[in-house]
DNA sequence: AAGTGGGTCAACCGCGTACCA
DNA sequence: CTGGTACGCGGTTGACCCACT
């Protein structure tokens, strides 16, 4: 893999300078904002696997990764833990979603340590994305629960298809982490090239697509 | 065929909390 | 007890794709 020169900014990629913390020593730290390439999630597994997670920041420096200890937990927890499931959320766990979020409001992380393998991010742009927009259509239209719960029951409300989940959450996906670096080569956008890789598993196998379960048994 | 708007997702930012010296 | 640092969480933004006009 490391005959692939990572881009050094891939598109959207962005650089900035901070200091170091450490009160006074005012190294200057060149840090990467941006989507995630390959090799940083390469370095960051083989890393995490070889010293464990935590201590965020430091983890940063040592592993030689221009990335602020923040973003690297980030990127492991949304998507690089071998326990992440990613693709639609199921029936079962929509209204369990549903159920938490009437209970605690919008404790994401709470949420989704009862869903497991889902992380807070993943629920809270399902909950942004779909439940809020359809609870909104649904104050319009006076049956907001109705149209949640039949959705949940795999049915359909009076307001017909607009906002209707049944199609998008039937089935689960593995593990595909995203990268730019495949948008420049297959013309789709990162989070969309599993997609048809997904659909179309003939073309699982292209290089432009890299499978996580193929990978992680690299890091043993 | 081209342009526009909406939807979705990944990542960043700021704040609050916990822990340690 | 106080100050500093790191972590975790929730909110928000930016970029891209797809469907519709």
């Amino acid at each position: 893999m490391g005959d692939q020169p990572a881009e050094e900014a891939p598109s959207g990629a962005d650089k900035s300078i901070i200091k170091s913390g450490g009160g006074g020593g005012g190294e200057e730290v060149e840090v990467r904002k941006g989507p995630w390439t390959m090799e940083e999630d390469l370095i960051l597994i083989n890393y995490i696997a070889n010293h464990g997670e935590g201590v965020w920041n430091n983890l940063a420096r040592s592993a030689g990764l221009k990335r602020t200890g923040k973003s690297c937990r980030l990127r492991w927890l949304n998507y690089l833990r071998p326990d992440v499931r990613r693709g639609n959320i199921t029936p079962e766990e929509h209204l369990l979603i549903l159920d938490l979020h009437a209970r605690w409001g919008n404790r994401w992380s709470k949420i989704a340590k009862q869903l497991p393998g889902r992380t807070d991010n993943e629920i809270k742009n399902f909950w942004r994305t779909r439940i809020q927009k359809k609870v909104k259509d649904g104050e319009s239209g006076e049956c907001a629960s109705q149209m949640i719960a039949a959705d949940d029951a795999g049915g359909s409300c009076s307001h017909g298809g607009a906002g209707c989940l049944d199609g998008v959450m039937t089935t689960a996906q593995p593990n595909f982490p995203t990268y730019p670096n495949a948008v420049n080569s297959a013309g789709a956008h990162g989070h969309e090239a599993y997609a048809p890789a997904y659909s179309t598993p003939e073309s699982s196998t292209s290089e432009t697509y890299w499978n996580f379960e193929d990978f992680w048994p690299m890091q043993s």
